[in-house]
DNA sequence: ATACTTAGCGTAAAAAATACGCTAAGTGAA
DNA sequence: TTCACTTAGCGTATTTTTTACGCTAAGTAT
């Protein structure tokens, strides 16, 4: 069967990104403050999630890292695919008219690939992105995104959370070196829950990959804690030994 | 920043599938004959994944659905998101000329959106696909497939494993009544190991979303085998109440 | 009757997760 | 300089989960 319908100059392949952050204490999210190109629209919403119609010739992953790097600067990060979000009637009116404006394109249709990225968040990276032209906002206090942008951060944080059952994802938010209540807060943050920190810290102990390194805080108002590192080879050759069919059955 | 190079009408989306099916013994997947229109093309494979250039009108679930039902018919599946497959080069050459001239397009790039399916093979469903222009291959005898096809695949293997860490996704590979033994063998299938039968037994028993029916097997070479039913509300309900700290750090 | 196959129950040991008591080492305030 | 406060960090006991494995049950095929 062929398809009908193939008149390809009306709509546009997208990305947009989600990066989550983690600061220590909270995660928060890039938003990005829209540009009313060219003329002031309605009412729409300033805020959105970075992103771009894409280009010939860049692949997808190309695009959110060029779209990333706007807000972010040239510090590492790792992309990862999420979902994509195709219903013809995604964005409609006002929304698609500012993406004809901005965008200077005649589509009727937009189908957005979602990527997303995990960063350190210091006081460094946060003066940059508003310097750029976008800030952090804590989870909790992130509403009335544009286009569809809402919906796409709820199944973000789906896919945030099941990536941490998957994978140590936890140490790409964290800095190179980190003590473990670092850690123990962010698994805090990201499930919602409180866990004993004394068990919390035997077990990371436990973990061969998680390697504690010569050197302790300094300038905190209680015991320095001893910093740590993450052995992403160590992981990855223990994962070739061990088959766990414990955590299989879900 | 806006993007430069944004002749649309050069490159479209399309979507590939990727089903596997579970016959009680093997996996397979669903491998579509390709149709070479207008004329014999030279040197490309003949077998491929089942996928089509999407119409305006349809989200590509709409069209990963169309697709899949052309070589199963109407039995009930479940499509998920995997991976978009966007190397501005990755079709080229003869394979983009079997596109051209089979959409009757003239298209330079072509982006996919890659879904998969889970089914339960028996005999009906493997001659209706044979009916239909399509084959079941056993997952280890597939090589030389179409396009980048292979790629797909081995990553859809992947794909396949990380998700039966995730969900309880073994049920939609087996009939509404299943036994454990059934259940054991695509466990043992799919991770490649094995599985001493009684304490699988045990933990399965165990789940309370594994329900016995009042039923068992009828000639079967050996003692008949109780049925069981999978449960997906007790299943959700279960996940509310719990939540395993031990399952978490990775 | 007997061999063969898979179903299905039970018990014991090992490993992992949890609960929780206690001390250590830093800061800053009285 | 002592005391309150905070987080680091060690240890032990209990519970839960996983694994290893012996044994019987109930069918078919010869």
């Amino acid at each position: 069967m062929r398809t009908r319908n193939l008149s390809y100059d009306k709509q546009a392949l997208s990305v947009d990104c989600v990066v989550f952050g983690f600061d220590g204490k909270s995660l928060k999210v890039l938003l990005e403050k829209r540009r009313r190109i060219p003329a002031p629209h309605k009412v729409l919403s300033d805020l959105k999630l970075p992103g771009s119609l894409i280009s010939n010739t860049e692949s997808l992953a190309d695009a959110a890292e060029r779209v990333i790097r706007e807000f972010i600067g040239a510090r590492s990060i790792n992309l990862r695919q999420m979902e994509i979000f195709s219903d013809p009637q995604r964005v409609q009116g006002a929304e698609l008219k500012w993406i004809n404006d901005y965008y200077r394109v005649s589509l009727e249709r937009v189908v957005t690939m979602v990527f997303f990225a995990l960063v350190k968040l210091d006081e460094k990276l946060v003066t940059y992105s508003h310097r750029h032209g976008a800030e952090w906002m804590e989870l909790h206090q992130v509403q009335g995104l544009a286009l569809d942008h809402n919906k796409i951060l709820m199944s973000a944080i789906d896919h945030l959370i099941n990536l941490f059952h998957l994978e140590p994802v936890a140490f790409e938010f964290l800095p190179k070196k980190f003590t473990i209540r670092q850690l123990q807060n962010l698994y805090e943050t990201v499930f919602d829950v409180a866990i004993d920190n004394r068990n919390f810290r035997k077990k990371m102990l436990s973990l061969e990959y998680v390697i504690p390194v010569n050197e302790k805080e300094s300038n905190v108002p209680h015991k320095p804690a001893q910093y740590f590192v993450f052995d992403r080879r160590k992981y990855e050759q223990r994962n070739k030994r061990l088959f766990k069919l414990g955590s299989v059955y879900k």
